[in-house]
DNA sequence: GAGCGAATACTCGATTTCGAGTAATCGAGA
DNA sequence: TCTCGATTACTCGAAATCGAGTATTCGCTC
């Protein structure tokens, strides 16, 4: 079994926001969104209320009322349980004490820069980095308002992190790109004359390797330490 | 229909790997491993197959070959196809060149710091940052080594870039651990006797809001400020 | 040469996740 | 008063995700 009965992330908004004071589903999404919680957080409807169910079914929350107003879809109004506040304390003490791995898209791409030509990467990284900046001047014009506002700082501490997140994503893009286009990086100059190769024999980088001297007119040491099954 | 046909991070992967040549799956495996590359993309046998499989129907990548050794499982060979190299190009320009939201644990629990007293979550923090300390010590071990073996950097680009988040977030939570202890984050007074109150007189934080004036003596002015869907 | 742990190469089915779709109501303007 | 877009409140089924389990073989030691 997993380590939580529910895993979502989202369920644990759920029951945060349930420790608060009872509510209906739609209206923790509404809060979750006026709060700006959903930038930290995915929310979607179809998670919400699968993930709603399974915290019933898991004795975390429980419904207290349903009620029904006109015509509309009747709404069953839930309530947080005791094991539910244990859960939550858990769960949150966990989120901040023992980190787990995240992963990011840039990370996944990076893993496989040698598959484009060092001048490609470097314009696409430039490009990246422009719409990442956007985003930064975009939250921190939030910040100064709330900030002006007097608006306790724990409560958009975590978009003050994520702003702190984005501004190493673009210091890292714009320093490689630099990087790639000026040959500081080792081994650009390998990579660059693999990717015209490439373009100018049509052979497959993989062939280039198996015979470096041939085509490098070197002999890389590191190639030998590269273990069989990484080739 | 989703943006891609396959969007698990692990399908570029296979599509990357397959690039290089014609592999099975359990051997797309061990290389993503013997390289590293599980360290960017999240690798399980389920979700291999499955995608796999996603890929061929999708004409990614296609079946070259089936060869059985001994008595072991048939091991399938499968190929890229030229569709599945464009699509490989695209969504390595998407993942460099257009950044999407990634969501981090730590900002999840941030989004839910009121709930811990200020002491509490200080040192949760501090705990989370020695261990991050660790990871990035082992991290900045192999990476000593494989420069030392002249390794070219592009090979293990991500992995260095995964070290400048985590200096980030260490960076972020030590820095966030002094400033709730010295009180220098502004509302920490607020947070800090609001939990007092909870544990004093045993009423709900959202009670003492309801009430300012009698609990702490002063009218907030941000509290005007927040739309009643956010209280 | 028997025993055993590690590696090989998957399979399976139970959850989880998703997001488009639906259907009612409300409020603002023509 | 009629309309039309926004909001409210959720449903549904397809697809993705997972990780434990299985069965074989290899290499090593005792």
């Amino acid at each position: 079994m997993a380590r939580r009965k529910v895993s979502n992330p989202l369920a644990f908004a759920v029951l945060g926001s349930l420790g608060e004071r009872p509510m209906h589903p739609y209206e923790i999404s509404t809060m979750l969104r006026s709060r700006g919680k959903d930038g930290s957080i995915k929310l979607n409807y179809g998670s919400l209320y699968s993930v709603v169910t399974a915290l019933e079914k898991a004795g975390f929350i429980e419904a207290v009322e349903t009620v029904r107003e006109g015509n509309r879809p009747e709404r069953t109004i839930y309530a947080i349980t005791a094991q539910g506040r244990a859960e939550f304390d858990d769960w949150l003490a966990e989120l901040l004490g023992t980190p787990e791995k995240d992963f990011s898209q840039l990370e996944a791409g990076l893993a496989y820069l040698p598959a484009f030509a060092p001048d490609r990467v470097a314009e696409l990284l430039e490009q990246r980095a422009g719409v990442l900046e956007q985003e930064i001047a975009k939250l921190k014009g939030m910040h100064d308002q709330m900030r002006s506002q007097q608006f306790p700082e724990i409560f958009w501490i975590e978009s003050d992190f994520r702003v702190a997140l984005l501004r190493t994503e673009v210091t890292y893009a714009r320093r490689l790109a630099e990087r790639i286009r000026t040959d500081d990086l080792a081994g650009t100059e390998f990579w660059r004359r693999t990717h015209e190769l490439v373009a100018e024999l049509g052979v497959q980088p993989a062939d280039l390797l198996r015979d470096p001297v041939k085509y490098f007119g070197v002999d890389f040491a590191w190639l030998r330490e590269v273990p069989p099954e990484a080739r």
